[in-house]
DNA sequence: CCAAAAGTGTTGAGTCTACACCCATGA
DNA sequence: TCATGGGTGTAGACTCAACACTTTTGG
């Protein structure tokens, strides 16, 4: 597509405030773009990253997040979805942009911006673990993080920060559970986010008040106590009440 | 720097998944790198947006973020503040990085990534319509954005909602006041930004229950009603108190 | 029967909302 | 003396935190 784009020196694409007279064009489209992928999910009470283990210099057995370069007519979302497709099988999963990495020294063979998505993933949509690259790919704590190869510690350390401040005020936190779930898994989900502890009694007259939560009528089967209901989140019911001006705040 | 990178055509970033298995790596520095500035202002009881008009093509004559091409070995944040510089003759800003956008045919010459970045100013620090590029720089009222050139009025709604969600979590609005304000100037920005109302013995009591303000001693003057008492924000006490686990809310 | 987690009710402190009212200044 | 915005007090509704208590299951 920028085939045709005019090698003239005196292009400068018309900006305004004339840093770039006498530079030519060509001299600014040396970048290249890539897309790294934040998965995570929640599993045996804690909150997971997918990492892969790089196969290849730079970085050649270091942990890193799932990413490939971006193609020169390819959308940053589509390639964001072709990455995780290959890595896990899972097709339509809602990518979120998060930042943009461009240290000038981040990558050794050239300048290669990368631009950050996540996704939450709940573990009976998908289990990576199970797939064909199982040797290449693990999750692991984000309590835990060891260190990631490029500047991705950074990049997994700001999309929780981000999530921090986003599950307290939007019902993302469902995506990270089965369909269906207790009250109790819900407390630990958030306790496990957020870092903290709820009141099991508060917890639940907050959460039910909203009335986001639909009774399935099921309850746990073969545990050693009193068994708990099952929910699900009431997707509609959270459209509606958004529309009335409803917040969800936690 | 990538001048020296190998032009093999074997030679792939070593990659996980085979997507790039004999493509040529040259092929992926193809593409072009810009930040776009979306300067915010608080000017006349209401919010203002930062805007120059384009003198060339493409989209010559339209209102336009400032925005400029990143040089290949200069760093994105360091290229907004020389973009903002010089427009704006504003140092030291801090500007806050927001999304990127990437769409393949966003710009007519090339795949152009464009990389958002915010800041909230203060009319007393500097005020662009002074400067000596007057007549190219207007502020515009965010309710009434004409149709800007490029993605930027998806740029500009993309900071603004940002900034509804961070000013209500974070004092970063007293960042658009003058050093010194009135409690009365304080609740219309507020209002301008969330586009709502408060009670004004509610807003006040609130406000300086959280003993981030400090009163300056000093009043209005030649106001046609009581003066009213200027504050200034305290960011000592903000960051003691921040500290210690206090959360800012509105 | 016990352990374990589900699930509920109450109480008092604290916060929020609405609204009425007074104050100081320039015109 | 009026208009204008600054500034304050209060009552009732509402929300929240803490904690004690009952229920239902498997072992």
């Amino acid at each position: 597509m920028n085939e045709e784009r005019s090698s003239s020196t005196e292009d400068t694409l018309g900006h305004q405030f004339g840093a770039f007279y006498k530079i030519p064009i060509e001299k600014f489209f040396q970048f290249a773009l890539s897309v790294d992928c934040v998965i995570l999910g929640y599993h045996e009470n804690g909150l997971k990253l997918l990492v892969i283990e790089r196969g290849t210099e730079p970085h050649k057995g270091k942990k890193a997040l799932p990413g490939d370069l971006v193609y020169p007519a390819e959308d940053m979302e589509l390639a964001a979805n072709r990455v995780l497709k290959d890595l896990t099988g899972l097709e339509n999963v809602y990518m979120t942009q998060s930042k943009s990495y461009g240290q000038v020294d981040r990558h050794p063979i050239g300048r290669v911006v990368t631009v950050g998505y996540y996704s939450l993933i709940s573990v009976d949509r998908y289990q990576p673990l199970a797939s064909s690259w199982a040797a290449n790919v693990v999750w692991v704590d984000v309590n835990e993080l060891p260190l990631l190869a490029f500047d991705h510690n950074q990049i997994v350390n700001q999309v929780l920060a981000t999530l921090r401040e986003r599950v307290r005020l939007q019902p993302i936190g469902f995506e990270l559970l089965p369909k269906k779930f207790t009250l109790g898994q819900l407390q630990e989900l958030y306790e496990a986010i957020l870092n903290t502890t709820f009141d099991k009694a508060n917890f639940r007259k907050k959460i039910l008040s909203m009335n986001l939560l639909k009774d399935t009528k099921e309850r746990q089967t073969d545990v050693a106590h009193r068994p708990a209901k099952l929910f699900s989140f009431d997707k509609k019911a959270y459209e509606s009440l958004r529309q009335q001006g409803f917040s969800f705040e936690m």
